[in-house]
RNA sequence: GCCGACGUAGCUCAGUGGUAGAGCAGCGGUUUCGUAAACCGCUGGCCGGGAGUUCGAAUCUCCCCGUCGGCUCCA
């Protein structure tokens, strides 16, 4: 029932960088961070208490890049991000006071009293969920009195070099039912050089932005008047999508799938039998009246792959039944969690079920982790981390199914080499499942893959093979996805690479430049000559001096340029000019045709 | 959905109550050039939408729409 793909369901918050590297953690030249941070969040905190009397603290955290701290402001009072230069102008203020950092044992009736005689309903509310006999421990920085377990750095003076980020709203203990607190963000580093270093590296992610890339290559567009979440793939990522759409279809056919198409509506008593009424209503959109009846807009395909297997009985000897679609569902996400390509409504799924018999799983397992990382490879990504989910304490399905499942996988993933962590309890309530993760050239942590067995939709299809004793037998049923969603697979990609896709995906690989327009019927022959051997080659743009054309294709992030001047023409070369590796070579034209066409071959 | 910020030309942005601006892109012309931007000119705006305040609103107020940053990484 659960979704077999990597894009959405996988990530608790909005966006997917969640999960971040580690690397930002930890110890920097001697100094340990997270006491640097949480004490900058402490200092922060000191400063808004000042500037906002009145102001309720709750938690105060250091994290991956930095620390926050959430406020509940008196009435009428709000930090917006044009408030910050004036909190770190106080904090620094309070360094030169330069309070130290006083850890106290206190007992918890006088914490309580504390806290309560200062109005810091959230400190009183985590000292009572403090269990009982736990030593209680708070500190003091200067006038700034908090709840915290610590350590701290000796004096304010020793956060050599800080800076606010930005604000945002965050739910008191994260639960919509409970106050909207005011979260501050910030950083901090043992030296100016760090920090600086730090906001550059923000800086460049920014400039990789998949949404930026997307307008500045004309690759693809969310423009509001489509709605939110819904992707239009301009001519020039639709070739890319082609490309990899293509890939996929041969590396699955190789590998024993058969592809079907099925549509994107299907009457409401479909999904009330499969279950996704039941269980995902709130992420399907509502009815659509048709003669009477009413349909639905498909969030996921099993149903139809499923229908598929029921067209007619089917033997034992016709298995594993493997049935794979690049399937348009669209699922509602809430309009605050959308984001880019990376969150999206209209989803193109790349998905599979496989129908196999209880011996047979362990195989297909094997199978299906043997070719994400086949694809994932050839996309660029080589680590994978790779997760197994069992069974949680609401489970569908008997034991026996269970343990078979979870032992086909576990044996599959060993049989591959592949190390993997455990999630016990993590699966879904259908069955068991692995999940493969990618890392980014940026370090971040992305879901892919998810190979997912289902009890429950066998079950409520009634599905059957005729098994060599002549009864009926229930098959196994896995959902899997490889890349997850084609919209996010790309965002991450267009990310990875910074827009600069490897040759085989670029949307334009070969760009002709003329030093004069007088080579111009030469460069036409050229793009004719490697078009012809599949490469994409495009053509120069008249009137254009060389100098913007080369800037020009540079900008568009085009692998290779071919410079044709006089010279070139009277030789049958091109000067080419590999824009990723900075070479220029001279180059005749069969060479140049038969270099790329190997190039896409290899990837 | 909720909190906050933002929304001015295709893009990046300036303009804080008094005639809507710049650069790039686009279009037209001139130039025909040897590895990241030739030169000149022109077009282009319901200042996200609606209501209000005002003699006068891109600018102030309210509502709506959209986008962006977030919404446990637990003292």
């Amino acid at each position: 029932m659960r979704p077999p793909e990597g894009s959405d369901y996988s990530c608790r918050s909005s966006i997917p960088r969640s999960e971040r590297p580690p690397r930002m953690r930890g110890q920097m030249a001697g100094v340990d961070l997270d006491v640097l941070r949480h004490s900058a969040a402490h200092l922060m905190a000191a400063a808004v208490c000042e500037l906002f009397p009145g102001a309720e603290y709750a938690i105060g955290p250091a994290i991956e890049e930095g620390f926050y701290y959430d406020f509940l402001l008196p009435e009428g009072a709000r930090i917006s991000d044009s408030d910050l230069p004036n909190i770190e102008q106080r904090m620094r203020e309070i360094q030169g006071r330069d309070p130290a950092y006083e850890r106290l044992e206190v007992d918890r009736d006088a914490a309580l009293l504390e806290f309560n005689r200062r109005s810091q309903r959230f400190k009183v509310e985590l000292i009572e969920r403090i269990p009982e006999g736990e030593l209680i421990t708070c500190y003091r920085t200067g006038d700034f009195f908090d709840l915290c377990r610590g350590p701290h750095v000796g004096r304010a003076s020793q956060i050599p070099a800080f800076r606010l980020l930005h604000t945002a709203g965050a739910y008191w203990h994260g639960d919509e039912s409970q106050p909207m607190l005011q979260r501050v963000y910030g950083t901090a580093f043992p030296s100016a050089s760090e920090l600086e270093e730090y906001l550059q590296r923000v800086e460049m992610a920014r400039q990789r932005d998949h949404r930026r890339l997307g307008r500045e290559l004309d690759l693809f567009s969310l423009p509001e008047e489509l709605g939110g979440g819904l992707v239009l793939w301009h001519p020039r990522g639709a070739v890319v999508r082609t490309v990899m759409e293509d890939y996929w279809r041969r590396e699955h056919q190789r590998a024993g799938y058969q592809l079907v198409y099925t549509p994107h509506l299907a009457r409401e008593r479909l999904w009330e039998v499969s279950g996704h009424l039941g269980f995902f209503a709130d992420e399907m959109y509502g009815p659509i009246a048709v003669e009477g009846d009413r349909y639905r807009v498909k969030p996921m395909s099993c149903p139809f792959h499923i229908l598929i297997y029921r067209s007619r009985p089917r033997s034992y000897r016709e298995l594993p039944l493997r049935l794979a679609e690049i399937a348009s569902v669209y699922r509602f996400q809430r309009s605050g969690t959308l984001h880019g390509l990376l969150r999206v409504r209209g989803i193109t799924q790349d998905d599979a079920h496989i129908f196999c018999t209880e011996e047979q799983a362990e195989e297909e397992i094997v199978g299906v982790l043997e070719l994400a990382s086949e694809m994932l490879s050839r996309f660029g990504f080589k680590e994978l981390e790779v997760d197994l989910s069992t069974k949680p304490a609401k489970a569908a399905g008997e034991d026996r199914m269970w343990e078979l499942a979870e032992a086909a996988l576990d044996r599959a993933l060993r049989r591959r080499g592949m190390e993997f962590k455990v999630n016990p309890g993590e699966g879904a309530f259908y069955g068991p499942k692995v999940d493969i993760h990618i890392r980014d050239a940026m370090g971040r942590r992305w879901q892919c893959s998810t190979v997912q067995f289902d009890f429950n939709e066998p079950e409520r299809f009634d599905l059957e093979y005729i098994g060599p004793d002549g009864a009926a037998h229930r098959p196994i049923m896995v959902h899997r996805a490889l890349l997850g969603s084609l919209e996010r697979f790309f965002g991450v990609l267009l990310e990875h690479y910074g827009g600069a896709l490897p040759f085989w995906l670029s949307p334009e690989q070969v760009r002709l430049v003329t030093v004069s327009d007088d080579q111009l019927p030469y460069a036409l022959e050229v793009v004719a000559a490697l078009e012809a051997r599949g490469i994409r080659a495009s053509r120069p743009r008249p009137g254009e001096t060389m100098p913007a054309q080369i800037r020009d294709g540079e900008m568009a992030k085009v692998p290779y340029l071919a410079v044709v001047g006089r010279r070139e023409v009277e030789a049958g070369q091109v000067n080419l000019r590999d824009t990723r590796g900075g070479s220029k070579t001279l180059v005749g034209v069969d060479e140049l045709a038969a270099r790329l066409a190997e190039e896409t071959e290899q990837a």
